[in-house]
DNA sequence: TAGATTGTTAATCGATTAACAATC
DNA sequence: TAGATTGTTAATCGATTAACAATC
């Protein structure tokens, strides 16, 4: 009988929170290495976002070692090995479900853009939008057409913003064509298959909150 | 000497997590009863979100006991009292700065108006845009008006939609003005006073966490 | 070298989960 | 009543925090 392998299927539960961080220290280090400066130690990192020092190395030690002892990091180096944990060594092509006012934000946002998230697809409901020619050459197309688009695309990252009563029939069409993840605005719960990541976003919950905050303090 | 009064400053600290769970049970609560449902149990509401039912007992007990041994919680009741610990039983008088992409969609944003939240006040720094009247009537004004228009309508919550570079310097015209609570958009770090509370919103480091998934699953 | 700073192990804290007595 | 379901206390789990040996 196979013995148990430990190290194999044994990889340690990593906290969302700390993908998180790393996506912040990213962004910082990207923006330090334009200003030239070369080296960086976890307090710096951590004084920024007021965290303790040894929260960055944790967040860091469940990926590797990347710095040098009474040193600190090499910024260029230590950004390159978060853009490749956090996959943003590569283009994301993306599909946007829902042209209306979130969707039409999120297809504008150019930060986006320039990390790699490519919106090559826009699909809509709405007769008077599909046709429509949007500022990067894409065409909105109808919900009908997300599977042939998706697979002709490559698409693995979808978008939903579309009203709650649409979300799950959307859900559905870029699940079935092959979509892994989905980044998700409308407040009704869908469900997926359990290979695909939801990452929801609610602006509604984060509003109420800053009203419980405001009415409890 | 005074004795310690224990039952005052103890008061329980309460996860944000919980507090997110109650703003969803909100949510769900209100559109069961415009279907003319009645009751519901703890079991119930947790399936609509893949929780355990405690969880749901869990958060509500934080604040009190709303429901009925062996029978469940009246909807009608249980959502007024989520709306009162949330602060929704009330009106919330918004600002929002910065009226890009990102800021547009959420003025436009219809769910927030129906719950209350009320954005009575729009500024940005492009001249293009400042004197702009927009659908609701609000005009849009420059920046330096901030402390007077806050002041003026009473605005206690406010939303920071502009770039990460004008973040700080929109950031501190708010709570200077007053302002207690902020949603903030922009990906760079801002300081605030230590009673001012900021809910950050990070398209970015959300479409991260999926593409890490992507990467490493 | 001495001072700085990492990487990692151990301790603590807090949220989630479980269990169950109360009671409708 | 028996079955259902709450509210709450206790147990578990996992993330954060602390401490420190390694080492540049």
């Amino acid at each position: 009988m196979a013995s148990h392998v430990p190290a194999m299927k044994d990889k340690i539960k990593i906290p969302e929170s700390a993908i998180r961080r790393l996506s912040l220290y990213h962004r910082h280090l990207a923006s330090l290495q334009s200003l030239g400066v070369e080296t960086i130690s976890s307090r710096e990192i951590a004084t920024v976002y007021g965290l303790a020092p040894f929260q960055v190395r944790k967040d860091l030690s469940y990926f590797g070692t990347f710095g040098h002892r009474g040193r600190g990091y090499s910024i260029i180096k230590l950004r390159e090995k978060i853009g490749k944990i956090l996959g943003l060594d590569r283009a994301w092509t993306m599909a946007l479900v829902g042209a209306g006012n979130i969707g039409m934000a999120v297809f504008r946002y150019q930060e986006l853009r320039s990390q790699g998230f490519k919106i090559a697809a826009v699909f809509d409901s709405d007769p008077k939008k599909i046709g429509k020619k949007l500022e990067s050459g894409v065409v909105i197309k109808a919900l009908d057409q997300i599977p042939h688009e998706v697979q002709r695309l490559g698409i693995e990252l979808g978008v939903l913003a579309v009203p709650s009563e649409a979300a799950q029939a959307a859900a559905d069409s870029l699940t079935a064509a092959g979509v892994k993840a989905i980044l998700c605005f409308p407040s009704g719960q869908i469900n997926v298959p359990k290979d695909v990541a939801v990452k929801r976003v609610n602006l509604g919950v984060d509003l109420e909150t800053l009203s419980y905050f405001l009415t409890n303090r």
